[in-house]
DNA sequence: GCTACAATCTCCAGTCACTGGAGAAGCAAG
DNA sequence: CTTGCTTCTCCAGTGACTGGAGATTGTAGC
């Protein structure tokens, strides 16, 4: 059985965040000790570090949700989590295209600019009008 | 003089987003009518518009405040204004490789994928395990 | 046993940039 | 004068944490 400070070592998930699971049921609340203290069992850091990972790909907390409980459960077919997959990479790849964008538009403002005053600066008219921006996705 | 349902439309600017700026001081508070309406004077479209851009090119919002203040004073020095988005910059290409690395590790968690049973989904399994995956920055 | 000090507890407020609902009031047209 | 639209203020919720206050509990050394 492990305290929290030692699990959350050992996942690389912060303490307060380990109590937020907890409180939205991402993560079973564990046993308490005599003196009201949480303790794990060694099972419970795979299961964060499993939560970590899925949040480092960006997942959100509902689908890392399903994520564990099909994780649970080996013999359900995969196809749930490779759905929950591809939406995510569809996502990902959404957001990689308008941040694209916003780049490409900022590279030609920042570009332009002659740094001199703000009367005759690329990047402050280029606000100021959209007009003069790629009408690009941004 | 422009009343805020007006103004939200020659700005498309949402009107709570509107009140919203104005609680948090980025647009002046307005002149307000007999009945306590808030009334625009046409110069608010200009500025709302401004903003609009800044946001849709990811500036945070004191990031944005700074710019329409020099935007207000033509004589200033454009450096600011230029450092201000080359900032901004920096942090997209940081997300976008940030990005880059999620959808490389989705794409092959996905490619791997038999579609048979959890037990032998590469998408759960990569989860489960970090080690089996490309130690890319995510 | 006592004293530090570390670890943990609960509760609550703050982050960012909105968004939307409730309920009241004002305003224009028919 | 009524109907319906717009606007008003206030407040709570979003997602996923993060951190502080103040109280307890556990542990190591003396």
């Amino acid at each position: 059985m492990l305290a929290i400070g030692r699990l959350s070592k050992d996942s690389g998930v912060k303490i307060p965040t380990i109590r937020y699971y907890e409180s939205i049921g991402l993560l079973p609340p564990p046993v308490r000790s005599e003196g009201n203290r949480r303790m794990y069992p060694p099972e419970a850091v795979r299961r964060l570090r499993f939560i970590r990972h899925a949040r480092e790909l960006g997942f959100e907390i509902d689908a890392i949700r399903r994520l564990a409980d099909l994780a649970q459960d080996p013999a359900q077919p995969c196809c749930e989590a490779d759905l929950l997959a591809r939406r995510r990479l569809i996502e990902i790849e959404e957001k990689i295209s308008r941040l694209a964008a916003q780049r490409d538009e900022l590279v030609r403002m920042i570009g332009d600019c002659t740094h001199g005053r703000i009367e005759e600066c690329r990047v402050i008219d280029t606000l100021d009008d959209h007009a003069k921006c790629l009408h690009a996705r941004h």
